[in-house]
DNA sequence: GCAATATAGTTTGATGTCAAATTTATATTC
DNA sequence: GAATATAAATTTGACATCAAACTATATTGC
């Protein structure tokens, strides 16, 4: 594989080429299998939760609010999630998975895992460096909001 | 940094979540000098080259040579490079560096190399093993091989 | 209690991306 | 040498994304 000589000492560019490149592979098998990668992660989050407003989920996620609209609306027309009015706030509504947004999240889920598989096995030995490395590079340039927030749900996940 | 139970094993994960950040901090910079990250893939690749065609620098980048044109124009717009007709093929012409180019790449990339030392810092005696990780990962995934999609676009800088 | 302000969600506009179709030019084949 | 195929760049269409403007409802402050 060809890297510009000026690239070659950088970090940053292969830390951008390898989340790039396993990225699209992912991508690629979600999509043979006519899974959405976008769904990944709102599926996964909602996965957790009995429901969440589209202004949580877009905090947890990252995404603007504008940018959930169509999303949820494909979700919602596929049956994958379903809305239910907050009778507290007529502005507001919520959002949860529905059994078919369970199974969906699933599979993407073994998608991910599966090519989690892959970074292992390329890894090696050196898994425990290269997860430490990158946590201490998540950690040092700061975290969004947005992935402070994603954490609380999350994180007493079952094994 | 608190890392979701389901996904602290996961080097997916923490792939993407330590290239956002530093993206993100790098596109940052980049924005408070008014520069658009965008250009710096294109600026540096052309920085390093006499001149290249629109379909070399778009299989160099990793973008889709239709994704070029506009930036292109753009570039040209603001006298940062410049167009050449070839003579040997009236379909293709190739693209170099202005001088006012050439200077707007070397901000661009004193502000990566800012990012990028900080990296090093974070890395320290394990950039070795991380750079060879990071670049086993990029070519597992960018080789068609081990995957039966043809799909191994060079990916660079962060854009 | 009502006007001012803030909030939830959507809509609109701009940008960046890919893929497919198009155009024009070059190569290849018969 | 004409027909066909390939190639370079662009155009077009479909999305995803963000930010700003907008609508409808809630909350706050006076």
């Amino acid at each position: 594989m060809l890297v510009p000589a000026m690239f070659q000492n950088l970090i940053g560019y292969h830390l951008r080429v390898a989340q790039e490149m396993s990225f699209q592979a992912f991508a690629r098998a979600a999509g043979k299998a006519d899974l959405k990668p976008g769904w990944y992660s709102l599926l996964t989050v909602l996965a957790d939760r009995e429901s969440m407003t589209p202004s949580e989920l877009s905090r947890i996620c990252g995404r603007d609010r504008s940018t959930l609209t169509s999303s949820l609306k494909a979700l919602s027309h596929r049956g994958l999630i379903e809305r239910r009015a907050n009778p507290d706030d007529q502005r507001s509504y919520s959002v949860r998975l529905t059994e078919n947004g369970r199974k969906m999240q699933e599979r993407l889920h073994a998608i991910a895992v599966v090519y989690d598989r892959h970074l292992d096995e390329i890894a090696g030995k050196d898994k425990a460096v290269l997860i430490a490395v990158l946590g201490r590079i998540a950690a040092t340039f700061g975290t969004p909001q947005h992935l402070e927030d994603a954490v609380s749900p999350l994180r007493d996940l079952p094994q």
